[in-house]
DNA sequence: TATTGTTATACTCTATAACTATA
DNA sequence: TATAGTTATAGAGTATAACAATA
């Protein structure tokens, strides 16, 4: 087995993204609309800029993103109070019911991911990748 | 910060590219063809489904790779004794040297995607990703 | 001047299927 | 029948630059 980290990274990640998708592919989602519909579901919803530094998406990226997810009616631009330039991603009814109907399976995915790695030590390991990708 | 693995291992993973991107840069070389002439390097040669193996790519990716390494005269493929089946990826001279040349760069790349982790316990990090991609 | 979002584009990567030659 | 490699192709993701509106 390899000691190489970068190849490690980008064998997890890709074993990590096939599993989210198989598990969002009923509800014709992909890892990232998942994950900005979680993201607009906490508090008064998040502004696209934020969505790409949670993300790690080039802001042109999430333009894409966000009209995917606005074709489909889950969620709504609205311009943020304050700064007439940000535009904050609100859930529709739609996507709240969506996300409600789908909370269980954002930790059946981290399970399934962590599997092979001890239930006791899983914390430990997602505070190290925490760590790696960047204090903030 | 979030505490989804599969965001944060996408996120990891785009960062440790880019690291090795950069690095590698000056030498014309993608992390996947530096890893496969160091895969090349140890032993007798590497076929190719083991370089897919290893690397996590589908064998048909790693089809194109080898091209690009075999235009560049960096190896060659030699068809395996006892196996007339399987192209095995061995490299010229020019190869060996390039190699040797950036012998230390491995290194430095992990070192520079491991930064925030605190060293004593980069060990521990790399053997849980080991477990996480599957005890082979 | 700097920032948010947008458009356009070129490039890379991924996933799949069909094929050959060998076993 | 199964495996190693190959070819072709469509789709997804990435990176970049230029632009409008707003701060």
């Amino acid at each position: 087995m390899t000691d190489d980290v970068v190849i490690l990274l980008a064998r997890a990640s890709s074993a990590a993204l096939r599993a989210a998708h198989a598990a969002l592919e009923p509800y014709g989602l992909r890892a990232r609309h998942y994950a900005t519909l979680r993201l607009a579901a906490a508090g008064q919803g998040i502004a696209q800029r934020q969505v790409a530094a949670v993300l790690g998406l080039d802001p042109s990226a999430v333009v894409a993103l966000v009209d995917d997810l606005e074709k489909r009616r889950l969620v709504r631009r609205r311009t943020a109070p304050g700064d007439r330039r940000t535009r904050l991603i609100t859930l529709t009814e739609a996507g709240l019911d969506l996300v409600a109907e789908t909370s269980d399976i954002a930790q059946l995915v981290q399970a399934r991911v962590m599997a092979n790695v001890p239930e006791s030590r899983r914390g430990e390991f997602v505070a190290m990748l925490q760590l790696l990708v960047g204090g903030d």
